[in-house]
DNA sequence: CGAAATCTAGACTATGCAGTATGATTGTAT
DNA sequence: ATACAATCATACTGCATAGTCTAGATTTCG
């Protein structure tokens, strides 16, 4: 019998299918995130340290596992909304911090490898980039969106426009360097990033607000 | 014996391994920018209406094809420096076109097509995304940094950082819009794009003078 | 303990596909 | 005309891999 190395109970059937799936879950990851939709079924479940059957028995097909693994990822990196303290900042404060949470991403190898996948496999399964733009995307552009529209500096004439473009910004700056090698041949730092975007936003709110 | 329509010559032997070169190429790029580099062999030549086995006595194997393929598009739209008469251009209009000029891109499917095909695979062919850098972002990336630091009404702090900003807000909006189908779940005009970018940029310049 | 369920390792099947071989056909050149 | 080169259609080889099967080991739990 197989114990829990904390409370020293047996482990229920319960607890054990769990277990097996996360192990599942996990060796996919690493293989799909590696090499797409074309890692393979036997390198899974290896990765997985599990038997090739077991991942039959957890999950119906390759597809299914794949779809599991993506709605488990695009969960976890889910936009919760933004933080009332951060919405209640003001601009300066506002915007570096959002642009420091966004280029953090950045640093996650599974946050890059989740963005490289459903760009690639996009053509193959449009419901992954439908999931991507609702829970991720969408979420962080209304948000901004909804930040610019409220705050009385920011005299923007189109919130919504605006929020993608700096979201876009934010966004195509991590494709670059991070899938596209970018940050070994055309290196940039993201303060200097940061430093830029916030001078673009501030100038033009302070602007605007003295043309109206 | 085949004559020219045109010059009711015969063909050379030289303008035949063109046209049959050609044939290949045009359907290795149907295959291989709607499925990826998983094409495979037999729908490319199907597709360029010649024999498997020619395929293989112009190109030694898949990846040759399809890094000639790649090749021949990066070309084609490799960003030309920036035309003088463009450069000369005032910020309002120089900016506007620029817009007008990048988001037109989207029109083109072979252009979608071949952005997704890079990042897609850019992790199995490294050369790949360096070549998309080197021909196409840098150019224009630089070519947008110098027209920046060159006018005396922008006087922002750092061109480079603000010309990634640029380029990567209108990039991820083709991105999010063709290869990600936001055009049908996230929908927004080009024009708002192009009046918000504009706006920004417009109205931080004339800050950023006033501020020195 | 002992029965039932689950897991493992590895063999096996079926399929798809890159690349090759062949033999017939067509067009080219002398 | 005839030799030659390229092309075509098609069959074939070899390999990778999704998914299944089986027999034996391990775990769960009454």
């Amino acid at each position: 019998m197989q114990y829990d190395c904390i409370t020293m109970q047996s482990i229920t059937s319960e607890q054990r299918q769990n277990k097996q799936r996360e192990k599942i879950l996990a060796g996919a990851m690493r293989a799909f995130l590696t090499y797409g939709y074309a890692a393979n079924m036997d390198t899974i479940a290896q990765e997985g340290g599990v038997a090739k059957q077991t991942v039959y028995t957890y999950f119906k097909d390759k597809e299914s596992l794949f779809s599991a693994l993506i709605d488990r990822l695009l969960d976890r990196f889910v936009t919760a909304g933004m933080g009332a303290e951060l919405m209640a900042q003001e601009p300066p404060v506002f915007f570096r911090v959002l642009t420091q949470i966004a280029l953090q991403r950045m640093d996650d190898p599974e946050y890059v490898g989740l963005i490289r996948v459903i760009i690639a496999e996009s053509a193959r399964f449009p419901e992954l980039s439908e999931t991507y733009l609702n829970r991720l995307v969408r979420p962080g552009v209304d948000s901004l969106a909804y930040y610019i529209r409220e705050n009385p500096n920011l005299r923007f004439s189109d919130p919504e426009a605006l929020a993608r473009i700096i979201h876009g910004a934010l966004v195509n700056f991590m494709i670059s360097q991070e899938i596209l090698n970018g940050k070994f041949m055309m290196p940039m730092s993201r303060e200097r990033i940061t430093a830029s975007l916030l001078e673009l936003i501030l100038f033009a709110a302070e602007q605007a607000k003295q043309a109206r």
